[in-house]
DNA sequence: TTCAATGCAAATCTTTTGCAATGGG
DNA sequence: CCCATTGCAAAAGATTTGCATTGAA
C-alpha cells in the first residue's frame, strides 16, 4: 500500500487551504505508518504515545478530513466501529474477514469487478464504489479447530 | 421474498420454547408484511400504529430474536443503522444502493459467488457469509441529473 | 491579527441492559 | 404459579458538536 510522503501531505494540506499543525502532523504520520483497518481508538492510542495532549476529537476530525480528501477511507466490518485504510487512488481491494480471530486479508479480482459492472449496467446503475466482504474462518483458525476436534475424537475413542 | 405464515411463526416460536405474546405477534406480523431493508425505527413506527404501547426495546429484542432464529438478517449500508431483511433459507442476494435517493435493489450472481469461493479457497479461508454492495446512482437519479444538466446547457447557450 | 484548529465536555444517535411489573402456558 | 417477556429509563459505545482558547500563517 502506497504511503504519503511527508512532503506530499504538506502540499496536499496547502492545496486545500488547511493548516499544518503539531497535532495533524502527528496524526497523519501515525496513520501513514499504521497498517490498514485500524480503528480510531487504535490510532488514537498510538497518537497519545507521541503526544498525550492530543484529544480524541482531533483524531476523529483529522481522520474525517483525510477521508474527505481521499487519502483515507473508512469502513465497518461486522461491528459498528469505523476502520481506516490508506487510499491508493484508482485502486480498490476487497476483504476476507476471519470471524474467529478478526484477521483481515485483502484481495483483488478484476473478474469479479467486471461482473459487477455488467450487473449494475443491466439494472441501470452507474457505480462509484463497491464493497465486497467474505466472512469465514481463516486457515490458522481452521487448523486449530481441526486439532481441537481431533483431541475430542481421541478422548472419546479412548474413553 | 418468501413470507412466514402465521402458522409457521407460531410453530417456530414453540420449537424454540418461546412464548407468543401480544407484542411479538404484532412485531412479527409487521416484519412479515414489510419490505426488505427496513430500519428498526421504520418497523417501530409501523408497530406503534397497531399498538402504541409497545416499546422500542421490545422491537429490538424481537428483531434480534428473529435474526438469531434465522428468519431475519440485519445489515448496515452506508450509515450506522441496522436494516433487516427476510431470510429465505439457503438463498443469498446482494445489493445495489443509490447514493442519491437511497433506493436498494437486490441481485444475485452465481458467477460472482463461484469466483468468491475460489479466491477464499486460495487464501485458505472457509467462507460462511458474504456481503457485496455496489454504490452508485440509479437510473431514475441519472435521468434527473441528465435533465438538470441539459437545462443548464440550454440556459448557457441562450444567455 | 485573524480565523482555522484544538481540547474538553456535553450532546447525539443507535443499540443494549437492569429491574420491577406483567402475563403466557 | 413460575419464569419468560415487557416497558421504562438508564447505560453503553461510537461519533459529533458547541464553545472558549490557542496558535499558524
Amino acid at each position: 500500500m502506497k504511503k504519503l510522503s511527508e512532503f506530499s501531505y504538506r502540499r496536499l494540506l496547502k492545496e486545500r487551504g488547511l493548516k499544518s499543525t503539531r497535532q495533524r502532523d502527528v496524526i497523519i504520520q501515525v496513520f501513514m505508518e499504521a497498517g490498514d483497518h485500524w480503528s480510531v481508538d487504535e490510532l488514537y492510542q498510538r497518537v497519545r504515545q507521541r503526544n498525550p495532549k492530543i484529544g480524541y476529537a482531533t483524531v476523529y476530525r483529522t481522520l474525517r478530513l483525510m477521508a474527505e480528501s481521499g487519502w483515507a477511507s473508512s469502513r465497518q466490518f461486522g461491528d459498528r466501529i469505523a476502520r481506516f485504510e490508506h487510499q491508493a487512488e484508482g485502486q480498490h481491494h476487497d476483504h476476507l474477514i476471519c470471524l474467529v480471530c478478526g484477521k483481515i486479508v485483502e484481495f483483488e479480482s478484476e473478474r469479479i469487478e467486471a461482473l459487477q459492472s455488467r450487473i449494475a449496467h443491466k439494472k441501470g446503475f452507474q457505480i462509484y464504489e463497491h464493497k465486497l466482504e467474505l466472512y469465514g474462518h481463516c486457515s490458522d483458525c481452521l487448523a486449530k479447530e481441526e486439532r481441537a476436534s481431533k483431541k475430542i475424537r481421541e478422548k472419546t475413542e479412548r474413553g
